[in-house]
DNA sequence: CCCGGCTTATGACAGCGGTCATAGTAGCCA
DNA sequence: TGGCTACTATGACCGCTGTCATAAGCCGGG
């Protein structure tokens, strides 16, 4: 996370979403980001003229994009592609960052989902198009996996929910097992949605 | 929910709960409790002399039992008790809630997860103990069901962690879409594990 | 009557939150 | 040099938070 050498701006909305994964929205204090980001506090209102809510809305923009393009590059690393084997790539980065630094952050969107979302709309827009973003590549993936188009979407969704709610479970018990054992559970059902029979050129 | 004939102590906790689940804990102030509870403001130090802390853990407390109180009651309605059906009833009461009283909460241990499980110690052993205990009786349902004892938990851990993923992507986009979805695609692999010994046939 | 308890009632306090206002600096262009 | 724009720097404001201290009400028992 060579985050350095970027401007101040998009290292504030890193920061962001990186206290905001620890402790949540609220919880989480504009003078921190600055703080964190190694950033001037006058550049928040220069950057962030929406305040509070522009800032949070782009750090769940960010997470978005960020998981969206980390499934390209898992697919890219597989070495032949199967439903199961990018599921499994999707939570061994949760399991490899808990074991290595700690169960100390979660999801930022699923953090601004639980914090905002009756009380900031736009917050809330945000974390469904985060989540639409990030649903996307997965279904796609599985699509040229060969799942039948009907489906495809569908078993993104459940792919992501369970993530979601595992990674909820590890946190509280700081143990990968919720992880490990949601992998283990439904590779074989994303494994056998995959008909090859149905192979598009 | 007529909690409107207990004591003024249980009625704060279940209060606390139910502003939890909407807005988070942070953002949840004891004096909003006390007036959603429709108790007075010094019974909070008299009842709950450990402070925000010791409230929120009994909330996470309360909503664990509650959550596991409730799978009890699904299966002594389900018809004739499957895996798929036992899911779709959990899943159900979220959809009902959401389809007539709006989007407004999720479920009080995720919140309580997300907004502590780093900076409090005892309540993310108190969302840990409630998953837990949510968790057991869905196992020993699965077990009664002809689940392997292996895969109890297992498949327990993964209907809960669907669920709640779920939770989360259907409150950002106002739509129990993500609900039904995952009940649509993990009730057939929930049945095909339940094998009471005979096989297929 | 007064006396103990359990509860309820307030008021104060120290701290932090986001936001605004205002002033300062740096660098480029003419 | 002057002026313009982009960015930085502070300090103050008001509201709210959790917590404490203190004192009042209530109510059954002596």
């Amino acid at each position: 996370m060579a985050a350095s050498e970027r401007g101040p701006r998009e290292r504030m909305v890193f920061s962001a979403a990186q206290l905001i994964r620890r402790d949540g929205v609220t919880a989480t204090g504009m003078r921190d980001v600055a703080v964190h980001a190694g950033a001037p506090r006058g550049s928040l209102q220069h950057y962030f003229p929406g305040g509070k809510e522009q800032l949070v809305n782009e750090a769940v923009d960010w997470a978005g994009t960020y998981a969206a393009r980390r499934v390209g590059r898992f697919l890219a690393q597989l070495p032949e592609p199967t439903p199961s084997g990018l599921f499994a790539a999707m939570v061994r980065q949760w399991t490899d960052e808990y074991e290595s630094s700690g169960f100390a952050g979660g999801c930022p969107v699923a953090a601004a989902t639980v914090d905002c979302a009756q009380t900031t709309d736009s917050t809330r827009t945000a974390a469904a198009a985060a989540f639409a973003r990030w649903i996307r590549p997965v279904a796609d993936a599985l699509a040229d996996m060969g799942v039948p188009a009907d489906r495809t979407e569908s078993l993104a969704t459940l792919m992501i929910s369970a993530l979601e709610g595992a990674l909820l479970i590890a946190r509280t018990e700081r143990d990968v097992r919720a992880l490990t054992t949601v992998v283990r559970e439904l590779g074989p059902l994303l494994d056998a949605s995959a008909v090859p029979a149905a192979p598009r050129g």
